[in-house]
DNA sequence: AATGCGGGGGC
DNA sequence: GCCCCAGCATT
């Protein structure tokens, strides 16, 4: 007997089942990527919707399938395009990873995007739940699909109290949902359980008396559902302080830099950055000269900015300052138009610099 | 298993 | 302030 087996053992699978189905078909939201089963927007959809707000990706969405509506129109975009369109919804290698695993859809399987466990997670950005996701809701396949949602979902209705901020728990959930699945309408299923989440059994203030299976929940019963899930803290963030640049040459130009491939805010641009300990002014002129190989003479402060990332956060004040003397050439570097900065990605904390323009 | 990776909204 | 959100890649 295996220990999802001895979870389960008091747990009528087929009446949940039912009932589950059974309010999802009156009760589930009105969401574009429900419209049709394609399965690359439905992939659209699902990478969007990693650690993002339902509300957050609907906008976004429209206008990244207006724009890219095929694997084919996806595939042949410039990378900074696409960066452009994902420009404000965060974590931005999902972006570049996108598009990277559409180009090897278009040039290794003709342009289908496969209805194989194994080669839809041998794609860039596609892990277990995305696969899962995919592999249901646009191939009827029943697979897991298990986020956040899930493990709290599913953590009441069978009163675990395994950490699910742990990898090894979301496998116990997987092997949990391929039991209980339904194999009549896995998408349904999967989605259910999301809309489930969403609405009804919620993180806090779980809405149990309107509950279409509160009658299958052990923590409802026991009154512990606001206990659950157990979920480890995660370790708190670093602040970083900066002085940004609002730097012109003679022309009226403003500098901008690529930020590096790698790392964080990977490839988009923003406005030249110094770091700095106790907000050393002094320092500013010479860590550029030695850095940029650019002579600058620093202005006004124009503001300060305070932006928080999931692990550390950026704490900014603004300068203005004139470019004197230019020796440098390199090619993430440039100076442009007011009106062309609109062509380039920035991350939000850059846009909101440019109210100082 | 632990860490890096955005941005927004609820309380 | 803290927590969460339709997670994944890398180490």
């Amino acid at each position: 007997m295996t220990i999802q087996d001895r979870t389960l053992q008091n747990f009528n699978i087929l009446h949940f089942q039912t009932d589950l189905l059974t309010w999802y078909s009156h009760n589930k939201r009105d969401l574009p990527w429900r419209s049709n089963q394609d399965p690359y927007t439905v992939w659209v959809s699902e990478i969007m919707l990693q650690q993002t707000k339902v509300d957050t990706v609907i906008p976004f969405y429209y206008r990244f399938l207006e724009k890219f509506p095929t694997v084919y129109a996806l595939a042949s975009a410039e990378e900074q395009e696409v960066l452009k369109a994902w420009e404000g919804l965060g974590y931005y290698s999902r972006a570049r990873n996108l598009q990277h695993a559409v180009r090897e859809v278009v040039e290794q399987y003709d342009g289908k995007v496969p209805d194989d466990p194994k080669e839809l997670e041998g794609l860039k950005g596609i892990g277990s739940y995305t696969k899962g996701a995919i592999l249901s809701i646009a191939y009827n396949k029943p697979e897991p699909a298990v986020d956040g949602n899930v493990m709290r979902v599913f953590s009441r209705l069978l009163n675990l109290e395994d950490d699910i901020a742990q990898p090894k728990t979301k496998k116990l959930f997987e092997s949990i949902i391929r039991e209980v699945i339904s194999h009549e309408d896995p998408s349904s299923f999967n989605q259910a359980i999301m809309d489930l989440g969403a609405t009804i059994c919620t993180p806090k203030s779980p809405a149990c008396m309107l509950c279409p299976v509160q009658e299958h929940c052990a923590a409802f019963e026991l009154g512990v559902q606001e206990h659950l899930p157990i979920k480890s803290k995660a370790k708190k963030n670093k602040v970083m302080p900066y002085v940004a640049l609002l730097l012109t040459n003679e022309q009226g130009e403003i500098a901008i830099e690529q930020r590096p491939e790698d790392g964080l805010l990977a490839n988009l641009w923003q406005f030249p950055m110094v770091p700095v300990q106790d907000m050393d002014l002094e320092l500013v002129e010479a860590w550029f000269l030695a850095n940029y190989g650019m002579k600058i003479r620093l202005g006004n402060k124009q503001g300060n900015l305070k932006h928080v990332f999931s692990h550390l956060t950026w704490k900014i004040e603004i300068f203005e300052a004139e470019c004197v003397q230019n020796s440098a050439d390199r090619p993430e570097v440039r100076f442009v138009s007011k009106e062309e900065l609109s062509t380039y990605p920035f991350p939000v904390s850059h846009q909101k610099m440019m109210q100082y323009l």
